[in-house]
DNA sequence: GTCACTTTGTGCCTGTGTTCACAAGCGGTT
DNA sequence: AACCGCTTGTGAACACAGGCACAAAGTGAC
């Protein structure tokens, strides 16, 4: 009780487009893949869900324009996206959904079954291992760990909970790669420092602390406060606004600039 | 049980600046507010958190390079942040600790008491429920609701789960104004539905879907699957690159343009 | 009062991401 | 085989965010 809390999705975004294969040009293009965006890798993920929904349901083909509209972005935002990873479509009639699932799923790297463990066996934690989206996508939770002897031994999803000490020989010997902590904000730093020990590379942070790591880790923070009081915020505006504007109400659209993503995922606001 | 969920921050960021009070410009000076930057937005919940652990630390003032450091964002960023809210430190000193929290709770709109409501009483619902972080921060959880008429009458957080029938009545009675929905995939745009009925305007999503809302609807969406991917599709790029390199292993850092931004919150990755 | 020191706030520049608009390419039709 | 309509992929323009570096502005010492 002495934090806040929360997740965030980028905060501090590093606007850096991730090189893929900063060597050799020819054989990068050839390999289909260049540097991408981050802001394109989210994105990404985001078609491969929404590709993956069409394909059961027996799509063969889709346009740009249809697969835009379906994950809430302009047409030509993903076209250019897309086009990082190599030009899979056919002009004239679109996409190859089976095809195109490949490639997102070959450049996210879903294809080698990471191996996920999660630290911070409270109730998010619980609700993060019962989460299926999980396995559905290459991801296995391998283990589960929490620094209250008490959890120790019970079992989560099929997964029994462990010991944080035993963190590092347990991720050692099962290969894993990702890290999930979900612990309270005071417990974050020491169970990412243990992952981080462990040679876990990659983690992503639900407690509401910025944790400190050495270079060549990747954190990704998800953060549920900060998201609602963004939210807070573009309510506060709007609020403000309508008072500032005197009773001009509705649609005060045209002259401030103002652009509505529409149905974006957030269409910013609405002024 | 049925489908992925989870956590995103900022996924199609709008990267629109957002205006707070786009006429008058003397008078949106005067109050403080201009045009806030989305990206900055977000900083400035984490720059409160920070600062609200120093200020309950007893903590008088900062410098932004301190300040910087503990939030993970360069000094010049973070000031550059603050001035959008109209300069509210002192030069040769810093900032006023107690001050500048209230500033950005005024900014964020955390002080006039947010009710939300909560849709979906499941492993994440029970989760987000007990979390601690909504009521600190001026969120109020005012109720609860689930489409399962088993879960109905259940105790949450002490408070009772209602059914989705009664949205509209219950959020109009309570004046909910921000609506958060924690469904299965499947259920998720029917709730964002009654909850846009019912006339929420600002949205926090943590269903795998991408929501379709009317105009002046904001949903921001969290998404954990999206975030595993992220983090996998670095891992995959980081091992592409060893392989691509030869035995290149290490600091082939100099050439290719590549940044660390160190301990940011995410250091995007290390070749 | 003046000086030296500290720290903010911001002008400017660079690199990144987004959008527009169109040429190139493909399938189907005549 | 030539044409037509549709859709991709991308060049070019634009908008935005990040970072440097410095002037402005405050504090405390003398």
């Amino acid at each position: 009780m002495s934090q806040p809390y929360q997740a965030r999705g980028a905060l501090a975004r590093p606007r850096t487009a991730v090189p893929v294969v900063p060597t050799d040009p020819v054989a990068a293009r050839n390999s289909a893949e260049r540097t991408v965006p981050e802001a394109t890798v989210v994105r990404l993920a985001l078609y491969l869900r929404v590709l993956c929904a069409m394909g059961e349901g027996g799509r063969a083909t889709v346009s740009s324009e249809e697969l835009a509209a379906v994950a809430g972005v302009g047409s030509a935002k993903l076209r250019r996206d897309l086009s990082f990873l190599g030009s899979n479509g056919t002009r004239g009639v679109g996409y190859d959904v089976p095809r195109l699932v490949a490639c997102l799923e070959a450049t996210l790297g879903l294809d080698r079954g990471h191996q996920v463990a999660l630290v911070g066996a409270g109730n998010l934690g619980h609700a993060l291992a019962g989460y299926d989206g999980f396995s559905r996508r290459g991801f296995e939770l391998a283990a589960l760990f929490d620094i209250d002897s008490a959890r120790v031994g019970e079992l989560v999803g099929g997964i029994p909970v462990r010991h944080l000490d035993e963190l590092a020989a347990v991720c050692a010997e099962l290969g894993v790669t990702i890290g999930v902590v979900a612990t309270p904000g005071e417990a974050a730093q020491d169970a990412c420092n243990q992952l981080v020990a462990a040679g876990v590379r990659c983690i992503l942070n639900f407690a509401p602390v910025v944790l400190q790591v050495p270079e060549g880790v990747d954190v990704r923070k998800v953060d549920l406060a900060v998201e609602m009081q963004v939210l807070s915020f573009h309510l506060a505006r709007r609020a403000a606004e309508v008072i500032g504007h005197g009773a001009k109400e509705l649609d005060p659209d045209a002259g401030t600039g103002v652009r509505v993503p529409v149905t974006e995922n957030g269409p910013v606001v609405v002024p």
